[in-house]
DNA sequence: ATGATGCACACT
DNA sequence: GTGTGCATCATG
């Protein structure tokens, strides 16, 4: 970032913050040769122990009543040099003022090493191609690089922009000029991408690019790679950085530019303390130094969607596809009288597809050979133990498995509720279908992705390799083939089931079903003017499936935003969301009522409260979940409730009970 | 988060 | 009287 933190040798003393739930900094007395200094990391005594803690300042006196004798002195130096500038510290402030977290737990947020949750693994192959030789741009393509490269009207205004098109439309090849211009001047750019699929293949198409001044921090890469490049970035070597939402705190300098490709995507939000979320966090980065921000996607969120009408974000357009590629014919099938997960026209278009020596891709977002044990007498449901959601059975393994917590049973010959016979399982997902695709194409090469057949390592990359060689004719999979993935050689993209999670009790279940349909959509025809699509669901009538099939993007928006504000769901208010959790049943709902208790006579003018309420899977991994949701039509207030709310929750909490909070949560459930 | 403290109830 | 469980509190 900017300037290097200065440290004044005279003042003797050190406020120092630790990775904890806390909200006030500690003050040490410095080492006797005063190399700790703001940005530095100490190992300091803390209580019983010693622990690593983030030097965020200095002071001459000790604050206000506290005993100068009280004071203990840093043990140990751990940087030679501030990993930490004022902008990150300041930063670090912003994100624990916001997301209602501890100072040392953002800082910890913002570096490498430390504590980290794994992640899958990146999928190595294609991507969008990003060409080395310099293509001449379409009319649309030089019109967004130059609005994005053109110098501000004022400071800090306009310089939010979206880039709104399809799958092929060229987006990338924007994103990398206007990176390209940055760079040339001398400045830095961030280019986030989402957390699966597409670092990996981004991050190697920016280095042939843009060589070593291309750096990537990705979840694949050991520690101590992390770091190596963290280096490279902190010393100036690397300009441009590539990764998924923890790079938006890559320690650049002279930032001027931040991406987000796939704006949309779910993993820009923060899964663990501070559940930050990397667009908010990119927005607060660019109010700060004047950089610019560039969005992009063919399925803005809602939230984005509302920003661009309210002219908060300047939209361009990218509304041709490039290099002859059509829009897909996307056709909707209702699979409510079909025997078994194919219909007749998705059969005879896997045909079409293998005589013309072309290939298909099959997408279900559901594991497991069938969905829930369901009896059709007394309506029994096979449940996990631990959590509150069907079983899936699993042949293969041949046995009956929670997907949240790995709880696995022996599913019952009869139903273990009335005797019936009529039980068993309903429903279908990868494992079944892929049973069904190969007795109904004995002849066809095929392969099944999902995270039960990826588990091996390495085997993904060989079924990837294997499909853009030829060697496969249909890959059947997850989520994990709906994103990133171009295959020339594929003509066909068949959506199983389109309803999967339009039932979740989600406000943005429609908006998700919706996107996952168009991104998929986009896998087809990407290369030949003939591809297809066929999107298979129980409701073709619903508004989210068919507009999605016919690609009523604007349409779908301007009633989806209506329902939004009917119904005072973001984007038309904010969320704050509080999850207790404890294994005693009795403990979590004693502690939901005294939060709601507290929060009550806090909730500010114009806001209201969801519940006190059963989170929407009341248990989880012998969890028991409640939620209060704090809702308003602004942060501010809500914000001030909820830190009023927080603080005196936590005097006199249970100490069996944890609780979560969640600012602008993304899911509900 | 984590560990120390102090208090309640139980028991050799 | 000492020992376990658990709520409460402080950490500089």
């Amino acid at each position: 970032m900017s300037e290097p933190l200065l440290s004044n040798g005279a003042l003797p003393y050190l406020d120092i913050v630790f990775d904890l739930p806390l909200k006030d900094a500690f003050t040490y007395r410095k080492d006797p040769r005063g190399e700790a200094v703001p940005g530095k990391r100490v190992m300091a005594p803390f209580g019983k122990r010693e622990s690593l803690g983030y030097v965020v300042g200095e002071r001459d006196a000790p604050p206000p009543g506290l005993e100068a004798a009280a004071i203990k002195a840093v043990r140990r130096v751990v940087d030679k040099e501030p990993i930490f500038d004022r902008d990150d510290i300041a930063l670090s402030q912003w994100i624990a003022s916001y997301y209602l977290s501890g100072i040392g737990e953002a800082l910890a947020a913002m570096i490498p090493s430390g504590k980290r949750a794994a992640s899958p693994s990146a999928i190595p192959g294609e991507g969008e191609e990003i060409s080395e030789t310099s293509l001449e741009l379409s009319l649309e393509q030089r019109r967004a690089l130059e609005a994005v490269t053109a110098p501000a009207p004022a400071p800090g205004k306009g310089n939010l922009f979206y880039l709104y098109g399809v799958t092929g439309s060229g987006k990338t090849e924007v994103f990398l000029r206007a990176a390209q211009y940055y760079l040339e001047m001398g400045n830095a750019v961030i280019y986030l991408v989402p957390e699966i699929s597409l670092t990996h293949q981004t991050a190697e198409a920016i280095k042939g690019r843009f060589g070593t001044a291309a750096a990537t921090i990705h979840s694949g890469m050991s520690g101590s790679a992390r770091l190596a490049e963290w280096n490279r970035i902190r010393k100036g070597e690397a300009r441009i950085v590539v990764g998924p939402r923890s790079a938006v705190f890559a320690p650049v300098r002279k930032l001027a530019l931040i991406i987000i490709d796939e704006e949309q995507d779910g993993s820009y939000k923060s899964g663990n303390t501070p559940r930050y979320h990397a667009r908010q966090v990119a927005m607060r980065r660019c109010a700060v130094s004047g950089a610019r921000l560039v969005m992009g996607s063919a399925t803005p969120s809602a939230e984005a969607w509302k920003l661009i009408g309210d002219g908060g974000i300047t939209r361009l357009d990218l509304s041709r596809r490039l290099a002859g590629g059509n829009t897909p014919l996307i056709t909707a099938i209702s699979l409510e009288h079909t025997e078994g997960c194919l219909t007749r026209e998705l059969r005879e278009e896997i045909r079409t597809t293998a005589a013309m020596k072309r290939q298909t891709i099959l997408f279900l977002n559901r594991r497991g050979f069938a969905y829930f044990y369901h009896c059709k007498n007394c309506g029994y449901e096979l449940t996990c133990k631990h959590c509150s959601v069907s079983l899936t059975w699993h042949k293969a393994k041949g046995k009956a498995i929670c997907h949240y917590c790995g709880y696995s049973a022996t599913p019952p010959g009869a139903c273990p509720q009335c005797g019936s016979l009529e039980a068993g399982f309903r429903g279908f997902g990868t494992e079944m279908i892929e049973e069904e695709v190969r007795r109904t194409f004995p002849d066809l090469r095929i392969e099944r992705v999902d995270t039960d057949t990826v588990a091996k390592k390495g085997s993904l990359e060989n079924i990837l390799n294997k499909f853009r060689e030829g060697n496969i004719d249909i890959l059947l999979g997850t989520q994990m083939v709906a994103k990133g993935l171009n295959f020339p050689g594929v003509r066909l993209v068949g959506v199983v089931l389109a309803d999967t999670g339009l039932h979740l009790p989600d406000f943005r279940a429609a908006e998700r079903t919706f996107s996952l349909i168009v991104q998929v959509a986009g896998r087809a025809g990407r290369y030949f003017p003939d591809g297809k699509v066929i999107v298979q669901t129980l409701r073709p009538n619903d508004p989210a499936i068919a507009r999605a099939c016919a690609l009523e993007v604007e349409g779908f928006y301007a009633t989806e935003l209506k329902e939004r504000e009917a119904l005072y769901f973001p984007p038309y208010s904010r969320l704050i969301r509080f999850t207790i959790r404890s294994r005693e049943e009795r403990r979590a709902d004693a502690a939901v009522s005294r939060l709601a208790a507290i929060a009550g006579p806090l909730i500010p003018k114009g806001a209201d409260a969801l519940g006190p309420a059963e989170c929407p899977i009341g248990v989880i991994a012998g969890n028991y979940r409640r939620q209060l949701i704090l809702r308003g039509n602004s942060m501010g207030p809500l914000h001030a409730a909820a830190a009023a709310v927080l603080s005196r929750y936590e005097k006199g909490k249970d100490s069996r009970t944890y609780l979560e909070v969640d600012v602008d949560p993304v899911s509900l459930l």
